[in-house]
Order: C-alpha cells, then structure tokens, then sequence
RNA sequence: GAGUCUGUAGCUCAGCUGGAUAGAGCAACGGCCUUCUAAGCCGUAGGUCGAGGGUUCGAAUCCCCCCAGGCUCGCCA
C-alpha cells in the first residue's frame, strides 16, 4: 500500500494544478515544525521562480484549493511560503486499519524481486570470535532480514576463513605434538580416526601458540608454509587433519552464532572456491586480462576516472601461490555458477574497500559476473572502546566475544534481580534477551559506515535510547493488551478509531510512518533508520501512556480504538526489532 | 606524499539529495509512583554545527581553501 507522504502529496498535486501550477512542486514531507504543523510543503518557494511570482501567493493559491479536502484537517500558507498541513483524524485513522489489516503493516514487496547474496559473518576456523566478528554478523543479518522482508530472495553466507597458511600451522604445530598420529604417517592406508585429535579449546591454543613461535623461528615456519602447500595439493592425511578442524570448529561457531540470533544459510568458506581457481586462472590469461608483471600474474583495473592509482588485481604471486584476491574471484565464479545472484552484498570492514573495489572491477572486466550484476561493498566501521581505541580487554588483548557477551548477560541479569522478584532461572533468560538487545541496538544504531564507541557501563545502563529501553516499551504494551484479554476482551477485530488527543494523534501519526520509513532503510540498506524510527516510536508511546489510562477508559468503542492501536504499535516495534535481529521477552 | 572518511552540547550520537527556533541520550540540577511495569514521564541548564571564503531569498547540509584526526595505498587476509 502506498505511504501516507505520498497519498498526501497525491492531494497537494491536484491542489497544485487546479491553481495551475506544475504538480512537480507538491511534495510534501514531514513537518521540522511539530509545533506548527504536522506535515509541510515547500514547493511554492521551489517555484516562486520558475513563475516569476512571491511564493507566498503561489502558497496562498494552493491552499485555496485544499480548503474542502477530505484528507487536510488544516492547509494554512506562512511567510516566506511554506504551507503547513495538519492531518484529518479520520484520515489517519483509516489509513493505520488498513494498514493493520494487512500483515506486512503496508509494505510492499518488491516487484520484481531479487535474487541476493549477502556474504558476512567472515570468521576464521579455529580462532576464536573476538568482538571484530561483531560487527559483520549483527550489520549482515539485520541486513539480511531486511532485504528478505522487501520479498528477495536472500542467502546468507558465512564466507569462512578456512585456508591458507593458518591451516599449515596447526597441522605443523599438530604433528610437533603428536607425531605418532596416522596423519603423519606416509605410508598409512587405512581409515583415519573418526574422532578429532583435539577439542575446540584445545583448537584455540593450537594456532596462537604456532603463530607466535613461527615468527621467531624460520625453519618452523618454513615447515607450516609447507604443509599449507600440502594441503592445498591434496596431502591426505592433512585433508583429514583439515576435516578435522573444520567439524570442531564449525560445530563451536554455530553454537556462538546461535547465540547471537544469526543464521547463515550457507556455511560455504574459501575452500569450497579453491577448485575454482585453476579453471579461472586458465581462462584469465587465455582471454589476455591477465599478464605478469614483477613475476606475479595480475590483471588491470585501474580506470581513467581514477583519483588515485589503483593497484593492478594481484591473480598469482611470483611464487605461484593464489591469495585474497584470487579467492575472491573464484567465489564470485562460484556464485554465479551455483546461484546467479543479481546482487552480492558485502558486510566487510571498511578497511578493505580498495581489495574490494580491486575484486569488483576485476571481475567486471573478465566476466565473471555478468555485466548487469550488482556487486555492493558495505563497509563498516571499528568498534572502539571509551579511549576511542580499538576494542580491548582490561588487559589489553584482544576481547572474546564469548566474554564479552557474558559480560553484558552477568550485567544485566544482576540489574534484574535487583529490580524485580521473578525467579532465578526467568531471569537468566530475559537477561540474555535484553543483553543481546543491548549490544546489537547499540551496534545498529550508528551508522554501519562510522568507528563507534562500545562503552560497556553506557550499554548496561540501559536508559534512554538503549535496546533495553525499547523492550521495556514492547513489554509495556504486551503488559496491558495481556490484562484486557484476562479481563475478557478480545484483541481480534478491534478498529482504531480517529485521535481524541494530541497524544494519541502523535503516536497515531508515528506508526502511520512505518511503510514509507522501512522503503527508505530498503534502498539506503541503513538499519540505523529503524533505531531512529523505534526509537522515536518508543518515546511517543510513552508519552501517551503515562498521559491516557487505556484500561479504566470507559467509553468501550474509545478503549478498543486504543487496545487496537496498542496492537499496532506492538506489531510495528516488533517487525522492527526482528529486521534488526533481536526480540523482546514477555516480562522484564 | 596521494586517496578517502570524520570533525555538531562536557561525553556518545542523529540531522547532511538546502528550508522556519540545529535534535536526542548520558552526565548535572528540580519535580512525578495508594492508579495499566518509575528500565518510565515532566521540567531547568548546556551550541559562533573545526576555521575562513563562496553559491542562494535561505547553508550544519552544496562548492573552494585551510586546520586536526582516523584509515588505505601490489606479492598477509
């Protein structure tokens, strides 16, 4: 269904050209002047010169024309010519039935939806999830769920890190360990071990501790390096060692991101690209894209336009070795063979922009994709800590996101049991809910593109514009609609009725929003926009209840516009949390 | 050095495809719980929108220049 900003610049067009003027002018947005007007129109000083003519009497003209509308409860023309509209309470109140009687609330699909892939998430197999990982799995999936409520059709993969020389280096720090493992073992024929030689914990001191040492001793990197090119050529007792790692650590990954609420569809890696690689490599240098330059085989993407010299594409390295660049193009090579994506979307820290902007053009130019596939780089920013440093723990290394989790649940589980009596194990529970609310709000409600301050104290205070104040909102309503339907009403059926007070009108005109404000995240893909809106939609909401007593009102068809509009509200917050990724729990 | 992003209240951030008096939250101060959850509501105070120039009837917003900071700049990912 259409947004209320365009039924009502549909009603300034025809104001427009009844006065003769060109309908072009009539939009109509939402008033920076609450105090004025709900709604306003600037079109008349837009086409004072056009017109040759004071935009006040152009103003003037329109408004003449609005006087009998069924839409405008007031259309007045102010100096230097902005016309101001107040909404009819009956318009507003037909448009959120509507609304509500559909069960997108007003949005509208996509008409020719879109096959999309969004790659996030990005960990790296046996290493652990640091607060780094954040940021692309909370931005990926919210984006997700967005792009998939508009009607796409939308995957998500994870895009693990599950190559190179990190693999070398467990296998070569493994066999320092336990070299009596059959992996080891040349001449071994039989099956190996089901089981892992290793536990995810294990797993985890494994390759810091080989990393550290092979970068003091060179024979021991030598050695990883080595066995990262066994791997690669298909060593069987190392492709086992890799299965290996792989179920341990991807079974550990699933359980953190489970925990986070985020859901890949596809938990492909940089593996399943490698056999990608030879075909793409071949092809690259037979069409002539690709040549050696300083022994390496790159392809060229720099482009006339080009503020700055962007580096060639970087296919092979003089030592024959693939890397970043040429699994990335194997991906996409991979992608549009299995899925033909229309779009590919990106969440990657931004640092990474000119590997990306290198990845697209390449593939671009040597089509891999087709010419018409949109290939989108959303770069986010770090997420410091107070200093405005990178993220750290007290001591200084880098922040488990396990730990940082438990952290905030530890917070906020205490700050529970202080406020309420509810049992131990609710409390847990909501705990956990309001935590992840806190992080992923506070994540979300900046910009995806900014560094952003991840202030412990600040996100466990949980007062104003925090995940936490947006759930005790939900909570608020779902408190009161449960108390109707235990007095005997029924939620089913209920119509709002027109706005009796400023209050209600205010919070009736916020909601009637929804549609048009999910467009705009759709097509800016900005999830922050949800928190502003929600956040905006909170405060109005509490503004009303503390002002209106729902329950006790005793005109009953007034108490069912209002249960009806609650349920509204409700709805609306809650398809907004879940585009973001989290849910409100029932008590609080 | 080049490119790029950022600079808005003490702190953290919105607003940036130009509009009327630049908005929130936190922190500070003062009110409101025998009544639907006070994790709330109401109020007070706090700003030459980094500096300067320009375009415009109108600039935090667009253009130029300068200052400060972050990030990136071919064989790591």
């Amino acid at each position: 269904m259409k947004t209320l900003a365009d039924l009502i610049t549909k009603e300034m067009e025809q104001a427009f050209q009844a006065a003769e003027y060109d309908a072009k002018f009539a939009k109509v947005t939402v008033s920076n002047r609450p105090d004025l007007c709900e709604y306003q129109c600037n079109g008349a000083m837009a086409a004072a010169k056009t017109y040759r003519k004071a935009p006040f009497m152009i103003a003037n003209e329109v408004v003449e024309k609005l006087q009998d509308s069924d839409c405008f409860d007031m259309a007045e023309a102010v100096n230097p010519g902005f016309i101001n509209l107040k909404i009819k309470p009956s318009f507003v109140a037909g448009f959120l039935n509507d609304m509500a009687e559909d069960a997108a609330l007003g949005v509208e699909k996509e008409s020719e939806p879109k096959t999309i892939l969004i790659d996030y998430g990005g960990p790296n197999v046996a290493k652990p999830l640091h607060v780094g990982h954040l940021r692309s799995a909370i931005i990926g999936e919210s984006v997700k769920r967005i792009m998939r409520f508009k009607g796409n059709n939308v995957t998500g993969d994870i895009h693990l890190g599950d190559w190179g020389y990190q693999m070398g280096l467990i296998i070569t720090e493994l066999e320092k360990r336990q070299p009596d493992l059959p992996y080891f073992d040349e001449s071994f024929e039989g099956e190996y071990p089901e089981a892992a030689p290793f536990t995810i914990g294990e797993l985890e001191e494994i390759y810091p501790t080989a990393s550290a040492y092979a970068k003091e001793n060179e024979e021991y990197r030598e050695k990883a390096l080595h066995a990262t090119f066994l791997l690669q050529n298909g060593h069987k007792g190392y492709r086992a060692i890799w299965r290996h790692i792989m179920d341990v650590s991807v079974t550990d990954l699933k359980k953190n991101y489970k925990n986070l609420n985020v859901e890949f569809d596809l938990w492909k890696g940089e593996a399943d690209a490698q056999k990608y690689i030879p075909g793409m490599v071949e092809a690259l240098k037979e069409k002539g894209y690709a040549h050696y330059d300083e022994g390496a085989l790159v392809v060229d993407v720099a482009e006339e336009s080009d503020k700055k010299e962007v580096p060639p594409c970087m296919i092979l390295k003089s030592d024959g070795a693939a890397l970043y660049d040429t699994t990335d193009l194997a991906t996409l090579v991979e992608r549009e063979e299995l899925y033909q994506p229309d779009e590919v979307i990106y969440v990657v820290d931004k640092r990474q922009e000119l590997h990306f902007v290198q990845v697209f053009r390449c593939a671009k130019k040597c089509g891999i994709v087709r010419p018409e596939t949109d290939l989108e780089f959303l770069g986010f920013g770090t997420m410091n800590g107070k200093d405005g440093k990178p993220f750290k723990t007290r001591e200084g290394g880098v922040m488990r996101l396990e730990n940082l989790i438990r952290e905030i649940d530890d917070e906020m589980y205490k700050k529970i049991m202080d406020n309420r009596t509810v049992e131990e194990e609710e409390a847990r529970d909501t705990a956990k809910t309001v935590g992840l609310a806190a992080i992923k709000y506070g994540d979300l409600s900046n910009q995806a593109s900014k560094d952003y301050v991840f202030d412990v104290e600040r996100f466990t205070s949980f007062e104003g514009n925090t995940g936490p104040y947006i759930l005790y909102t939900i909570v608020r309503i779902k408190s009161i609609l449960n108390k109707y339907q235990q007095e005997g009403g029924s939620v089913e059926g209920l119509r709002l009725c027109e706005a009796t007070n400023e209050f209600e009108k205010a919070l009736m005109l916020e909601t009637a929003k929804f549609n048009e404000m999910i467009d705009i995240v759709y097509t800016e893909i900005a999830p922050h926009k949800i928190c502003a809106y929600i956040y905006d939609v909170a405060n109005i909401f509490n503004k009303f209840y503390h002002g209106t007593k729902i329950l006790t009102e005793e005109d009953e068809a007034k108490k069912g516009g209002y249960i009806a509009l609650l349920k509204l509200t409700k709805e609306v917050l809650e398809i907004c949390i879940d585009l973001l990724g989290f849910e409100a729990p029932e008590r609080m």
